[in-house]
DNA sequence: CAAATCGTTGAAACCGGTTTCAGGAACCGG
DNA sequence: CCGGTTCCTGAAACCGGTTTCAACGATTTG
């Protein structure tokens, strides 16, 4: 049913019923709105998405933008579903976009926003990269950045993974971690939190690189290492699912945690609180996190010339049985 | 810069350049098609997308339905972007809903498709369960079943777990299991496999439930089972993550795999692959189902009529470390 | 009581495409 | 050579909303 013929049955004009539905009815008495709120209703008059989107050039969907090396990750299946549920609240739609894509569909360089969308949440790319800028270059809707990298001046939700480090590599020094080791898959602010720490107690850091941030990418990684350098006293991993896929490998080697070896994740998911030998996380506010961004974007969305604003959040360490001695 | 503009700079009419560009011209001669391809192409100009879902009622949006449970998990990240990918190849974008949360956003029942989409993927949804008769009641698009479970007769890909229930049980009979117990969830058609081959090997059945899939719930339940009623011989889990999750089980157990358990799961992701102790999997063609899945319902989009189709998977075990003596 | 002001409502334009329809040109047959 | 058919093109209607604008009625003021 059509807000045309609604108005026929209540015998008003299709302009009143759109402005009443739409609560921006000026003139019309109160009975008179609740008659045809009522009609509504009981005829079932949904005012069709697509052409309000017409009229009015907003689509009530945005897009996340994320990269496919997170795509299996929990961490982004719990963001993906945290952004979701909250957009909901705002009444907008999600839809992922998978920009490690972009590159190769088509021959050229094709754009994600190719499709009509109110706006971007940026998940956790860097802003100093090459291809953040190809993506954000010609974007003509509001963008929020979520997570953590620097870059340009845009609305942001900085996530503090540098005093998340600083915190995780305290704790293993104070628990007299002679030998620690750092597992990562990039470098990002927490290598510098590391490095500075781990030195200034007169410790030689140690990188582990894992190809990605999964599982088996950790346990491979920690394996490798181990057997030429033999293994640390202290893994700090950048997210628990390298920190899991260590505490497997530590298993093959024997070496039990957290007698042998402390073991402290990034993250704070379920995986890892749930896991039999509960593993220490750095734990990340991810549905304020995501909370967060909407308000940003949807006060950018009413608000298009406000100035830029940028929340930084601060994780903070669980301890749990991994380095718990 | 739209359909008009392009049709003044180049001397025609606004429909003619509407039919060029969608390939429906008859009459114009190639030079200007041609022509007008490249000056639509030179100047930028992509109609827009939300007038033409106004005009052909097609939004080119397709959404996926999906439990919240199996949101973080891998395997339906794989298949999120399984979706994703194929679905761009058709012109199509994805949305994801969740269908665990129709039944409480705004107190009462509100359904996925208040928004306008050309068709439903429903992923794993039981059939004859309750929600999705909800869920489908007034559905006025297309759908497609992904997955397993029977049900009324729509076009499908149905997954026949139960032929890969029974190649993993005989697999375990097969190594001499003289206790073998089933780790699931909800029950489906893999109990009746496994009932009836132990049965008919005089094993008296063990069924272990788990609060979810997830991989700390098959942790939980086998071994909670193990104390009341001792460990078995050999486990066969209904996805991969609970056989993760029975692995770290036994290992607090202090039973080795495969010397003491042998274990075999199923969905065949990298996860289980990549594991230290690579696990056996009933492999699930994930890849060629999300294929076949788009190819229905693309069918079914250009014939509304066509009548019903449906493919049946067969998953097929792949021994490897977990369950290989 | 008439004129000016104010405010509400409905008619119409608009968003940007697609598709119908009718008119004109080309082509065919008588 | 003329009438009828076919084919192609552009004008206009349409999709279903929102928003502008002008007219009309009510209210207030001189």
């Amino acid at each position: 049913m059509t807000i045309a013929e609604l108005a026929d049955t209540v015998k008003l004009n299709k302009s009143s019923v759109s402005r009443i539905l739409n609560g921006k009815s000026q003139g019309h008495s109160v009975q008179i709105q609740r008659r045809v709120r009522e009609a509504a209703t009981a005829l079932g008059c949904r005012p069709d998405p697509t052409a309000r989107a017409l009229a009015t050039g907003a689509t009530q969907i945005i897009e996340i933008w994320i990269m496919i090396q997170e795509y299996y990750s929990p961490y982004f299946g719990y963001l993906h579903h945290c952004l979701y549920r909250i957009g909901i609240t705002h009444g907008y739609r999600l839809i992922a976009e998978d920009v490690s894509q972009m590159a190769d569909i088509g021959g050229g360089f094709t754009h994600p926003s190719r499709w009509p969308v109110d706006g971007v949440i940026i998940c956790d790319l860097a802003p100093e990269s090459d291809l953040y800028r190809r993506l954000t270059a010609n974007l003509r809707v509001p963008l929020v950045n979520l997570g953590q990298g620097l870059g340009p001046q845009t609305d942001r939700v900085l996530l503090d993974v540098h005093a998340g480090a600083m915190e995780a590599v305290r704790h293993l020094l104070a628990a007299g971690c002679r030998r620690l080791a750092l597992v990562r898959s990039q470098a990002d602010a927490r290598d510098d939190a590391y490095t500075e720490l781990v030195r200034a107690a007169g410790i030689k850091p140690e990188v582990v690189v894992a190809v990605n941030h999964s599982r088996a990418a950790g346990t491979r990684a920690l394996l490798e290492h181990a057997r030429t350098y033999g293994c640390p006293e202290g893994i700090f991993c950048v997210n628990d699912e390298l920190a899991i896929g260590c505490f497997l490998a530590l298993s093959e080697l024997g070496r039990s945690v957290p007698k042998d070896v402390l073991l402290v994740g990034f993250d704070g998911l379920e995986n890892a609180r749930l896991f039999p030998c509960p593993i220490s996380s750095v734990v990340v506010p991810v549905e304020e996190m995501c909370r967060l961004a909407w308000e940003l974007l949807v006060r950018r969305l009413s608000a298009p010339e406000a100035p830029v604003h940028q929340y930084v959040m601060v994780p903070h360490l669980e301890v749990r049985t991994s380095s718990h001695r």
